[in-house]
RNA sequence: GGGGAGGUUCCCGAGUGGCCAAAGGGGGCAGACUGUAAAUCUGUUGGUUCCGCCUUCGAAGGUUCGAAUCCUUCUCUCCCCA
């Protein structure tokens, strides 16, 4: 099976420029092909690892891939989707950034035998010389044209600066830059990024007179159409300091059923008679295959040991058995341990909660156990003999154990 | 440059002098029901020493016993004209 079909049946292609000369392409030879990731944080999330999954099938199966890091065009900003101006990152943070996706980038992606490039566009671009630019570049782009863009509809209402309206002209110049530079011939991304990818198809052929041509992504929804890899403290990130791999595994555990089959397929390279075997189990059940989504992605991302580790801790949480030893863990000093130390001061100096009419609702609705034990008292002591062997268990609501420890 | 409309709590969006910590919806959190799911229902959603007090309605001043609401200046956005 060709690197097409293998996308293609396991749900990641969502449009192309062109399917049946990418499909015959894809088939038949061997593709330099390019996936832009902007450095607007110090870490990747869960969207974009679903494109880093795809251009690691498109690896296996030989072509040549490049990543490009838009040290550039990140510090445009890229105006899709968004309702305002992102706040402008300085050159320091867009560095500093860019380092750190560098190194979560070349965990999935071989760059041995010069089977991947890394580059990053402020090479090219922050360089540009401007009436030069215009006159040789800019004087392709129809601006009538790039006003009726789907990229643009929502900012048309809310206000769009010429410095964001470039984005679109950098992004195809970065085509065009890969394609002389390095015979790139075929840009893949999310679907979101349609529109800003489709302006380098053009200008490559006026100005190499060439035929290249793009594809893009499903981006990864929930089966009722939201962005999924939405969390209470954001984005699903790849950091394990942003996102540790607990949370990580606990909140694919989680997923609803019909989000299992799409995820097994796209996050995880489990073969696909699996895949339908283990979306096809019924009722209750379907814990199992959401058991071995959850293991397997944290795998890829955070490792053989980590997946086993956040494993372990959910068993240890949920069925009684296991090592709670991986719990997320909070410390308190023993000097902190007075004859005050009350419930919401303990929450309070632990950092688990918020506020203290946080933690206040929180026990009066209920929410709240230590040790297993319903608090239903706000004044309620914590003392040393709640600590067995320095330890102890706070409980908020049905899912999120942390252990307190004694230091 | 001229004219008009706006900036409200995490988001959308009501509110045009006291009954406003601010309707409604979304999202979040908690409870019930469950399969550590979804859907549904209920409660809750600025802080705190919790029937009180403090901070909040673009920013800074002012009027008033009292302002998200009125005035002044500033700032940002949209629309129309040039």
């Amino acid at each position: 099976m060709n690197a097409f079909d293998v996308l293609k049946e396991r749900g990641y292609i969502a449009q192309s420029s062109n399917e049946e000369a990418v499909k015959k392409v894809l088939s038949s030879e061997q593709v330099t092909l390019y996936c832009g990731y902007d450095p607007t944080a110090d870490s990747l999330h869960i969207g974009h690892f679903i494109t880093l999954m795809a251009l690691s099938h498109l690896q296996k199966a030989g072509h040549r891939i490049i990543t490009l890091v838009g040290g550039g065009t990140a510090s445009i900003g890229d105006p899709t989707g968004k309702n305002d101006m992102r706040k402008m990152l300085t050159w320091e943070d867009l560095k500093q950034n860019a380092e750190g996706i560098k190194k979560q980038i070349s965990k999935f992606i071989s760059y041995e035998n010069d089977r991947g490039v890394m580059v990053n566009n402020v090479d090219w671009l922050l360089g540009l010389e401007y009436l030069p630019f215009l006159r040789e570049i800019a004087v392709h782009f129809s601006v009538n044209r790039m006003l009726t863009f789907e990229c643009y509809k929502t900012r048309m209402e809310q206000g769009l600066s010429l410095l964001e309206f470039n984005y679109m002209v950098m992004q195809s110049y970065d085509f065009l830059q890969l394609y002389k530079n390095y015979h790139c011939t075929l840009q893949v991304g999310g679907d979101d990024q349609w529109s800003n990818m489709l302006y380098g198809i053009d200008l490559i052929r006026k100005k190499e007179q060439a035929e290249v041509n793009v594809l893009t992504f499903n981006l990864l929804l929930t089966s009722d159409g939201k962005k999924m890899g939405k969390t209470e403290k954001g984005a699903l990130w790849l950091d394990a300091n942003k996102t540790s791999p607990y949370e990580f595994y606990q909140y694919f555990r989680n997923i609803q059923d019909d989000d299992v089959y799409n995820c097994l397929c796209q996050l995880t390279f489990l073969p696909m008679d699996e895949v339908r075997r283990l979306s096809a189990l019924p009722g209750e059940k379907m814990n199992d295959a959401k058991k071995v989504l959850a293991y397997e992605i944290t795998k890829i991302i955070h490792g053989e040991l980590e997946a086993k580790k956040a494993e372990e801790t959910a068993l240890a949480l949920f069925s009684g058995s296991g090592s709670n030893e991986n719990m997320p863990t909070k410390e308190l000093s023993r000097e902190e341990l007075t004859a005050e130390l009350n419930i919401i001061l303990l929450l309070e100096k632990t950092g688990i909660s918020p506020s203290r009419s946080e933690t206040r609702r929180l026990i009066e609705q209920g929410g709240l156990l230590i040790n297993s034990e319903k608090m239903t008292d706000l004044n309620q002591l914590i003392q040393l003999e709640d600590f067995k062997e320095n330890e102890l268990i706070v409980q908020k609501g049905k899912k999120t154990f942390i252990k307190v420890k004694l230091i």
